[in-house]
DNA sequence: CCCCTCTCTCGTACGGTGTACTGGAACTAG
DNA sequence: CTAGTTCCAGTACACCGTACGAGAGAGGGG
């Protein structure tokens, strides 16, 4: 667990965490329970509105009083649905992982495992607030265990031994999650540096003729030179397949060995 | 740019991010100037009293008021030795990546790539609020490029096309980022989750009787019993050596196109 | 020598955050 | 109708980053 939490500091007085809690809250959905006041909202309304505010704002903009706002309730009612900040976020991590298109256990390895890591790449891009989230790990969620199952199944009847399939969906996992943010920031940077795009321009580019030394970065330039850095645009497809190549490689080489 | 900012989610009136001064910090050392009452501190004091208590406490407790008591100093008085808490951790980044014991140029590709990912493997042990800074990007400064300079060294003269050897730098650090997150967390899981570390245990095996359903996750099942996740503790070398053998699988593919 | 000017120091204050507490409102079961 | 149970929300607290401005210390010019 604590994967999301420790997010923010653990403000005023910590809270212990309440790891039972927490998972019940995810696992189990909340009864209606019938008696007492009715309830205005649903756990997914809140679940809902948090994912909304952090898809247009940010991260950064996920506050409990912005999303009680939006759902125009006080504050402190968000606090019947949800233990806290933490477990909201766990609530929307797995909501946003249960979009996930996951391939059939049909497909061949390879096809499932180009689909498991496109279907990633398209969520990052829908919800990029989610390689913000610092995580040390994905919380223990349904939705994010159905994912990792699939990742896994793809895997695991080609031969490879178990700790490489595991050793290999990590590799995937990262290598998606690191493309994705670098397309995400080129994309935010921009306008996250404020005002208009010119300003951005002129005091990125007085970088270049003020504090870069060519002398110091001689490869930089040269690849910088060659069109290298272009090519953080090159379609994700290509450097997934190339990933996957090697993929096969360590499959081969399994088989070869057994 | 932007990199770390959006940290904090731009509290109060957020201040324009001013690159420019941003950077000059970076690259020009502050120059002592002479005139006016005498600095009671320098800025590496500054930024060593954040790592310190970033690299015991972790990026959560790094909090302005908190340095400056460290250094017995008020708090706003931090303002003259940095601009606000983004630069701050920029400065803390840099002079992390100084640390890194860089390959030399005459190394072969493979022996030069394997020290740059052991450093920063080490380096991500030795600093682990590193990898909590959510940054979309690192911060453009000396040493970080110093870093990625070479980096893109150790590949460019393989026969690898420009554009390759960028994606496949990036593979690397994703990987070991990635690799290093999943280590880190094992160790920081257990004391943040607070208490001891049996009531830790109890709650997290209360999840895998009260929620794991082996019927929904037969192939999470199946690993584990074969030891496949106990491999998170593998060493980290070995994964490495595979992800250097696809390296080099491109490279000879490269060559042999040429 | 004084004084002026420049710099660093830092108390106060503002607007933001997560959330504990508490009294009340609204509903249902008996 | 009453008791029990639930949800609602105002207030309050500790903490955050930092704008502002008054004071403290040091050098240079007269």
């Amino acid at each position: 667990m604590s994967s999301t939490s420790s997010q923010p500091p653990a403000d005023g007085v910590p809270r212990p965490p309440d790891v039972v809690r927490r998972l019940a809250l995810l696992w189990d959905p909340p009864q209606p329970s019938g008696r007492g006041r009715r309830a205005r909202l649903t756990l997914d309304d809140v679940v809902g509105a948090g994912t909304t505010i952090a898809d247009t704002e940010g991260l950064e903009a996920l506050s409990m009083r912005k999303v009680a706002a939006r759902l125009g309730v006080g504050a402190m009612s968000l606090y019947t649905y949800v233990p806290g900040r933490t477990e909201l976020l766990d609530l929307m991590i797995d909501r946003a992982f249960a979009e996930l298109p996951l391939p059939p256990a049909t497909a061949t390895w390879r096809d499932g495992l180009a689909a498991y890591a496109r279907a990633h790449w398209e969520l990052f891009q829908r919800h990029p607030w989610i390689l913000q989230t610092n995580m040390w790990r994905l919380p223990l969620t349904p939705a994010v265990l159905d994912a990792q199952e699939c990742g896994l199944r793809t895997l695991v009847d080609t031969g490879l031994p178990e700790r490489q399939v595991v050793e290999i969906l990590g590799l995937v996992d990262a290598f998606v999650r690191g493309l994705a943010r670098s397309t995400v920031a080129e994309s935010t940077e921009k306008d996250a540096s404020g005002q208009s795009n010119d300003e951005y321009w002129t005091s990125m580019s007085s970088f270049w003729v003020d504090h870069f030394d060519p002398q110091r970065y001689p490869t930089m330039l040269r690849i910088w030179d060659a069109g290298g850095f272009d090519a953080e645009a090159t379609p994700f497809d290509a450097s997934l397949d190339r990933l996957l190549d090697s993929v096969e490689m360590a499959i081969d080489r399994a088989r070869g060995a057994r």
